[in-house]
DNA sequence: GGAAAACATGACGTAAGCGTAACATTCGAT
DNA sequence: ATCGAATGTTACGCTTACGTCATGTTTTCC
């Protein structure tokens, strides 16, 4: 699959791809002499966890500490332990994030509800 | 309260403030005069506010679209309907996005089971 | 084999969100 | 009155995450 097959499925630019190729987010496509990039199908679903985890408020540089989790199967116990470690410690991160999220929900809520109140019965 | 007893109070630098009330998402820090800004209490709770917001992901932009939400009280019931519309899409908005880490919550567990197995019973 | 796509490599541009001088005023304490 | 700390105003710098030329090669299709 060559840039344009891999963009169009990801939903993304050339630009974007280069880009991130250019910041060690995916691996390098390999070039087959020509000078042109050749990828596997597996570099589309690392795209859409990448998007998937932008969406969630994660930098690149964020997402690049933790995209490997997704997709590599570490050989030897320490790797395993290390990245079972990581993935813990992200489950905290988004557990954190939902929490605030969920405070701002009730936030919101609440402010619906006085405005409601104040429409239906406008007394005070 | 001046701007460096502001500042401390809600964490965040006199450039931040001053940047804040150029683009508009402060109200401007009344002069009395010699040109330095004095502020009431409630704009320490709009920086946090804004703070709360910024961590979920909403950029300046957006924060200023909503946060008037948070802290006015409109007269009238067309504004109050208009303000209402308003917190309800962005409660929606919300809503979508703790979806989204749930998804990715659940996601995590089961790598992370994944991995659990297989230090423990390495077989396969 | 020849033209149109598709791809490559720079290089510059941009918007957001401040940091960081540099220099002039103003405030608070002595 | 004075001196250091706090504040004021430009204004340039920096990072992130790409967009957008410009210009040159490679593929593909008739």
């Amino acid at each position: 699959m060559r840039i344009g097959a891999l963009t169009e499925r990801a939903g993304v630019t050339p630009r974007t791809v280069r880009y991130y190729e250019s910041i060690g987010l995916i691996p390098p496509g390999e070039r087959k002499g020509t000078g042109q990039r050749y990828y596997p199908e597996e570099v589309v679903l690392r795209l859409h966890k990448i998007d998937q985890l932008k969406r969630l408020g994660l930098s690149l540089d964020e997402i690049r500490g933790v995209i490997d989790l997704y997709f590599v199967d570490p050989s030897g116990v320490r790797a395993k332990r290390k990245v079972l470690a990581l993935l813990r410690a992200h489950l905290a991160e988004v557990d954190e994030k939902v929490d605030t999220l969920q405070h701002l929900r009730s936030d919101l809520h609440a402010h619906i509800k006085r405005f409601e109140l104040w429409l239906k019965g406008p007394g005070r």
